[in-house]
Formats: C-alpha cells, structure tokens, sequence
DNA sequence: CCGTTGCTCTAAAGAATCTTGGAAAATTAC
DNA sequence: GTAATTTTCCAAGATTCTTTAGAGCAACGG
C-alpha cells in the first residue's frame, strides 16, 4: 500500500483481490480445480504440475485475498473456495477472455479441438432429457472429484480408465460426456475415444461448476 | 507467453485479460469511469488524477486485452467499455472483495463514510416509488456523464454545484441521490449536505450501471 | 520419543510491471 | 501548408511478483 488516500486505499484493495484471483494462470488454476470440491496441497500441485513449494505459495496468495480457506485434516491441509462468486469470477473472466481475445480463442481451440464437431448438449437439454430417460450421462473426472459432488444419475469413469472399461458402456445409449467445465479437455478427448469406437458419443456445455450454479440437481458421494 | 504447451497458453491468455482487467488500481478505476460513457483520455486522466502518459499506457493494455475500443471523435481519442461484462466482472471482483476482505470494507467505511446512516434505498424500491411518484431522483454526477445516461426522470445537479443550487431542490419531497455505483462517494456526500440543510435525503444502493444492468429504464440526453 | 509425511516459511535471484518526463506522431483546424 | 492539439511512444528507475531450493514445523504412527 502506497498511499494513504483513502480512494487509493480502496481501490489498491480491490486490485489485490482481482489480482489474486486472476492476475496468474497458476491460480487460475487452482481456482478451477478448487470449484471441483476440497482438495489437499499435494493434489493441486499434482493435478495443476505446479512444483509443491510454489502451490503452496500461490494458495496462500489466495487465502490471503480471502478466495479459499483452509482446514487442517488429519496430517494434510485442505483447501476450498471461500465464496460460490469466486467460481463465478473465474468463469466470467474467461468467458470473457474467450469471446474478446482471439488469441485465447486460437488456444481454446488448440488445447480442446473442435468443440462443435462433439455436438455439445446444453444443460437445458440434459436435464430435460434426464427426466425422459434414454442418456447415459459419463463423468469422467477422477474419482476424488466424482466423489465430491457430480450430476445427479452421472457414472463416473475416469478418463485414464476408459480405454479398459469401454466394455461397461451400452453401444445402443446416447452418451453425454462432461468434466471440470468449459475448458476442460476431458470430456472432449473422452467424446472422441467413445465416437472412435463407435459409440454415440457427445459433449456437455460446461461441467459441473456451471450445472451447480444453475440450480440443477448435484449428488454426492 | 514462455511456454507453448496449449493448456498453459490458455490459462496464460486467461490470466492476461484478467490482469488487465483487476491487477491494477489505475485500471479498475478508469473501467469505473468508464462504466458511465464513453470518455476521452484527457478526461479521464483528470477524473481519475493519473498523469496523461500513464492514462494513456493503461488504456492501451485494456484494449490489448480487448476489454475496450476506442475511436477517433475529431482531435481526441473516445474510449469505452467493448462489452457491458467487463462492467460486470469488475462489480463482482469489487463486490467479493468487501465481501470478504477485511481490509478492503475498513477502506469502504474511510472513503465512504457510514452508508447506513443515509437509509439507503434498493433499486427495486426506487423502481416502484417511481411510479408512485412523490420522490426527486437526484443524479449528483458531473453533467457529461448525465447526458450520456441517466435513470429516467432524475434530475441533474453535480456534487461541485449542489451547495449553490440548494434552492431548486424541495423540502419537502424525499430525495434519492444516486452516482456512479456502489463505492462512489458523490451521491453519500451529497446527502450528508442535503440532510445537514434539513433536507430529506436518502442515497440509491448502487448507482448507474447496477440500475443500467437489471434492465431498469434509463433516458439519454 | 523418533522417524515419516505433508505442508509452510524464508531468502534470494530473476522477471515483469508501473510510473514518469520528454520526444515523436497523428489529426484536425486555420 | 503550417500550426495547434491531443495522444502515443520511449527509456529509465523503482517497485512488485514469481519461482525455486532448502530449512523448519506440525501431526501421526509406531
């Protein structure tokens, strides 16, 4: 803090808070992985390929915007968001970056390939067509966060294991495939597997963070 | 960008639209200014007390993320926000940040003063005395800002001015001062005088923009 | 009590960003 | 065409952020 006018004040507070939010990819990140559910320190670094020290680094970035809070549990530390609007933040922003910023529309598009030839169902359409019946909705997070909260009637297989259960899902079934959300690189890859193998593979608009913040019907456990 | 691996040249974009956007006091300040109209950069160096070379520099880093455009309007440079959701995250990000950093409400209250004392009015409840009638909506912005968007039916009577026109204004009917949003400190100065000269002043909970986004009728001109 | 596991803290180098004054550029106005 | 106005570019110094390695600390199991 520079000054001590009390509008420099203020606005030196918003920008750490924004900053802390979105001023890293590393913790934008985090953020997402944390709109999953709880996770442990090493976890994130594991699933973020972020060194320990520096995880740990960043999330105290974070706790100290008041983003995340952390509680000790058993010999490890667990991390959530603090606050519903902090996914909701992340997720404005990069709709954001992806509807102004070509750039970060060509890396969409590097990182997921092409979306639109998956037939993306919107959520609208699945919950209506979970009522009706006749879709197997495919969860493909790892089972940790399947665990923590998923689509009400989803069926988690990890993308890693999918090759070896292809054998567990009906030829004959519509599948929706979804994962962490609308950059995630999951579902995709997993659409395309399952349409390799000829299964009717497609994906969700969105993942789970954007399910629960429209009030659709979440289960746990 | 130091890597090339997608998934980081995705975050890396993400995060570079939202530090734009929030890394920054000067910019979250001159999207506030902006969330009014469309603004020169001379103006809004001097609205915001930032040398003109620095206005321009930050300008330019928030139309390099494609948060806004600018046109050329005979000699000078008009900016304005390129999509009504940078406004929105920015409310979000300020909002969040009160919400949960202590630091940033003890600033509020400084740069402020205490809003509870000035019984502030919801949106909601504005809209529907306004039909009723009986209540002057007073719009304490500088007159440009005015012209270019006002809530329907206020009038117009810049803070600089208020003392000297304290005689339009009537005693008797209740009066709403509103600004430029939620942490603008105008329209509660405003009232503090107003009230002071035995006026019945109350302020609006948020100011423009926040009316402007829930779809509220707003006049021009 | 001791070792192990899991995380945090410290320190420091290196990179990026902010800010400013002054020069240069782009347009308009005359 | 020339002058005037407005904005951007540039270079430099100060500041802040990021990242890493390694020491330190708390909890648990034996």
């Amino acid at each position: 803090m520079k000054g001590t006018d009390p509008k420099t004040v203020l606005y030196e507070t918003f920008a750490r808070v924004g900053k802390a939010a979105l001023g890293n990819p590393a913790r934008i990140e985090l953020l997402n992985l944390l709109a999953q559910g709880e996770r442990g320190v090493e976890e994130l670094a594991g699933a973020s390929g972020l060194k320990l020290s520096n995880t740990s680094a960043q999330l105290k970035v974070l706790a100290g915007a008041g983003l995340v809070t952390s509680r000790r549990a058993g010999t490890s530390v667990r991390y959530r968001v603090a606050d519903p609007r902090v996914t909701g933040l992340v997720e404005l922003a990069k709709r954001l970056a992806i509807d102004r910023a070509p750039r970060a529309r060509d890396a969409a598009r590097d990182w997921m390939g092409d979306m639109d030839a998956l037939e993306p169902v919107t959520r609208e359409e699945l919950a209506r067509r979970l009522d009706e019946g006749g879709v197997l909705v495919l969860d493909v997070r790892p089972g940790a966060e399947f665990a923590a909260g998923h689509i009400e009637g989803a069926v988690n297989v990890p993308l890693s294991d999918l090759p070896e259960r292809l054998g567990d899902l009906p030829r004959d079934t519509q599948i929706v495939a979804y994962c962490r959300g609308q950059f995630c690189a999951m579902s995709p890859e997993a659409a395309r597997i399952l349409r390799q193998e000829g299964y009717r593979a497609r994906v969700l608009d969105g993942g789970l963070p954007e399910w629960r913040d429209e009030g659709l019907p979440v289960a746990v456990g």
